[in-house]
This record gives structure tokens, sequence and C-alpha cells, in this order.
RNA sequence: GUGGGUAUAGCUCAGUUGGUUAGAGCGCCAGGUUGUGGCCCUGGAGGUCAUGGGUUCGACUCCCAUUACUCACCCCA
């Protein structure tokens, strides 16, 4: 018996139709805020994510499925889906020749190498959103729209959005070295990881959950508080733009996010249950040019589709059923199948869904499977119905029978 | 990477201070009803009691190890 890697996750026959409502409503978020559907490969090279997502990270230092290939090439399976899209513009020529802005979205499987619990698989699917081309607030607030619109349409309403800016290059310069100076006397004290990111990214300190370390951070500086004024008011206008269309939001200076590309704006949405983030996004002006394109702002999020339908099961949303069939054509031995598959065959090439025996079953034995896969009509087209053209359709919720010409029941159930 | 919990039928779970033939409900298949599903009744299939070792006259039950699953931390969607 071989069994599922850990992590992985099967959506059966029975269950699948919950993530296709999921993914239905995304990409109709997607239409109306006039995105386009960009796909890009479930694998890149390993370079992309080094230099894009980071190697200072938390998912490249320790997250990702690398191996090297045939061709000895080494080969990372996509560990974000943001890296992959910019590439893909660079690549394509995008940063010198398109009609700015260009709003795209995706839904990808992306994996990372974790402890699997509750909410967390090391194969999940994102859908995420990118805008590239404009560096204005209202941008940021746009993209935020998006993730809260989705939120919406599928009915939860449990997730509270926390903001924060984390600056700009030369700011976070100015800010690192304030952090540092307010640390140093204590750094000896502090946790492993914590000396580590004192030296190579002491912004990612604030998020530590030590004990001792919180301690110590209490009453250090804080980011926004050293924003140059450009940043600043960056900030202020995402702000305001959240305002203006009446989209809540807590600023939490301590949100960091995880991935190294971000300038500026970065937000999340988290459950109020079990404090999961279910979309963390924000701005990375930096990124296409630090992958070799024109210099192109740019601004967006992930959103985990399995903890999104986590929270819209616990919210009762409506996510669809599995496909029944609109009528079920019965037979009572070999005489009539003939006749019957033709008549199936010519309602499925008519767009009616239409199911007979495929296993040689009694008429009771069919008549309950016709039942247990939910099939609206049953038809039994025996010796009988054979001779006089003429059977009986049954409406299975109800148990009503009417008369019908066997040539009519196309008609009938178109 | 760290720490907890669990492992008996396809699923959910019983299984008495260790006692000889391991059960229930649901699901599946068939029959009761020779041409009509759901409700009811009857029967059937389905188990190396996670794996390996130990204690014992005897282990599903106690002990150890391994594996898997699961939850939490870290981190993240």
């Amino acid at each position: 018996m071989i069994n599922i890697p850990k992590g992985t996750k099967d959506a059966l026959p029975q269950d699948s139709h919950a993530f296709l409502a999921l993914e239905k409503k995304a990409r109709e978020v997607a239409r109306v805020f006039n995105l386009n559907e960009i796909r890009t490969p479930t694998f890149e090279h390993t370079e992309l994510f080094l230099r894009g997502v980071g190697d200072t990270t938390d998912i490249v230092g320790k997250e990702m499925y690398t191996f090297l290939d045939k061709g000895e090439r080494s080969i990372t399976l996509k560990p974000e889906g943001t890296a992959g899209v910019a590439r893909a513009y660079i690549e394509n020529g995008m940063d010198r020749n398109a009609s700015l802005p260009v709003k795209m979205y995706y839904i990808t499987p992306v994996f990372r190498y974790e402890r699997p619990q509750s909410g967390r698989l090391r194969e999940h699917h994102q859908f995420g959103v990118e805008l590239y081309g404009s560096p204005e607030p209202q941008t940021d607030a746009e993209v935020v729209q998006i993730a809260k619109t989705l939120m919406d349409t599928v009915g939860i309403e449990e997730t509270k959005l926390f903001i924060n800016s984390i600056g700009c290059p030369e700011c976070r310069k100015l800010y690192n070295e304030a952090l540092r100076n307010f640390l140093a006397d204590n750094i000896e004290s502090m946790c492993k990881d914590c000396k580590e990111r004192y030296v190579k990214n002491p912004l990612r300190i604030l998020d530590c959950k030590e004990e001792h370390c919180k301690e110590i951070n209490k009453g250090a500086p804080k980011i926004t508080e050293y924003l140059c004024e450009e940043c600043k008011n960056h900030f202020e206008g995402f702000k305001k733009a959240l305002d203006e269309v009446g989209i809540e939001y807590t600023v939490n200076p301590n949100i960091v996010r995880g991935l190294d590309y971000y300038t500026r704006s970065v937000f999340e949405f988290v459950t109020e249950a079990d404090k999961l983030t279910v979309c963390g996004g924000g701005r990375y002006d930096n990124l296409v040019s630090m992958l070799g394109g024109k210099p192109t702002p740019a601004v967006g999020f992930g959103m985990g589709l399995e903890r999104l339908m986590m929270i819209a099961e616990r919210a009762g949303a409506d996510l669809g059923k599995p496909n029944a069939p609109k009528v079920y054509i019965a037979n009572l031995s070999d005489e009539q199948s003939t006749l019957i598959r033709k008549v199936v065959y010519e309602l499925r090439r008519q767009g009616v869904s239409a199911e007979c025996d495929l296993m040689q079953r009694s008429l009771k034995a069919q008549m309950k499977y016709a039942g247990r896969i939910g099939a609206e009509y049953v038809v039994v087209i025996g010796e009988e119905e054979a001779k006089t053209g003429e059977c009986e359709l049954k409406e299975m919720a109800t148990g009503d029978v009417k008369k019908i010409k066997i040539e009519k029941l196309i008609d009938e159930l178109k």
C-alpha cells in the first residue's frame, strides 16, 4: 500500500466541487476587476527564488522543494506565486512595451516543506493578484479591494485586515540602524535566530515569538516613525484610499512579512478564530528591477485557497454539489440496451446529462443507484416501452410519473 | 527543527483488572417486492487489531522501539 505524501491532500470526486466553486468565484471577482489570468510553470530555476524571494527568508532557507534535474539544473517547485510572474513579465518584454497598468491573477499550486498542521499543507493552492506599473497608493487599495470582494462573495465575515508600511530601502536603512542601536546592549541575550536577524535583516526581529526577545523588543522604535517623506505620504494615501471605500483596517507595526521583496505597503487578512493568515500581500517596487527588468512598481497578494475553504465551510457558504445526471434510463434486460444507449448518447450530444446502467444490474439496484447519484428523473425502457414507443418519466424528488413518447424525451429534458 | 496526542472493517467508534470465535452503527453487495429509489426486515462481503520486538500459560489490552497520522510552536497562504 503506497499512501499519499505527507502534507498533501486528495480532492475526491464527491468533494472537488467545493474547490471548483471557490475558483469560479475567484475568477468572477478577477473579471469584474478586469484582471486576466497569467499561467507560469509549476517549477522554475532555483536562482529565481534565491534572488526574488530572498535567501534570508525561511521559505528559501529551509522550505523549498529543490532538486537537480537530469540535466544537472537546480530546479525548485514554486514556493509562492509572485517571483514566477515577475520572471515571465520581464522575459516577455512586458516591462518595456506593455500598456500600464497590467492587471493579472493566477491560481496555482505552491510547495513548501513544512510540518503540516491544521490549515497548513506542503502543497496548497493560491489565488494571487499582481498589478504592475502603478506606484500610486490607490493601486494598493484596489488590490485590497479585490481580496475583500472575494471574501465577501464567498460569504466570509470573520477576517480582519491588518496593514503596515515597511518603507523603501532608504528609510529602512535608517530604521535598521536605529533598531540595531536600540537592541545593541541586549543582543547577546537574544535567541539564536534573532542574532542572525540582527546582522542580516533586523526588521524581522520584531516578529520573534520568544518571550525574552519580545520583552527586549518592547519600546523598540517603530518603522512608521522612520519613514521618509515620500513613504509616509504613500502610507497615508493607502489608508485614505481604504477609508474612502469604507474598508476597515488596523495598523499593526509588527507585520513585516516573510518575503524580502516587499516595500512600503504590506497587509494581511487574518481569521478571528485561529489567527490564521488567509491572505497576505503588499507592494514590491524593486522586484522587477532586482530580477533584471526595467524598474516597474508592483503590488499584489496571495490567498490560500485551502484556508479560504476552511473558513468558507465554517461560515456555511454555498459551495455547490457534485455533478448529477438530469435523467437515468434504466433497462430490464439486455433486449433494449441498444435502444437505450442510442437515446442516452443523443441526450448527451444535446447537452442533457444522462446516465444508464453499465454493470448489468437489476432494476431495483439501478433505481437505488439513480437515487444515490441524485438523478432528477428516471425512465425505464423495457419490452413494453420498446413496443409502444411510450415510457414513463418519473421525477425522483416527488415520485410523480408522466407518460411520454420516447422520441419526445430529448425535447422534454433539454 | 521542537513539544503533545492518536493508531481496531471503506468511515465513525466500542472492546470489561490480560482469557481462547474481535463487535456495533453507517456505507457497499444481494434478497424480501418475478417492472420502479428513499423507510423497514433478512443475509453477505470486508480485519496480518499500524509494524517489529519484549513480558506472560495466554496480548487488541501491559512495556520498548519504529512508522504513519494529528495538533501546537517556529514560519507562512
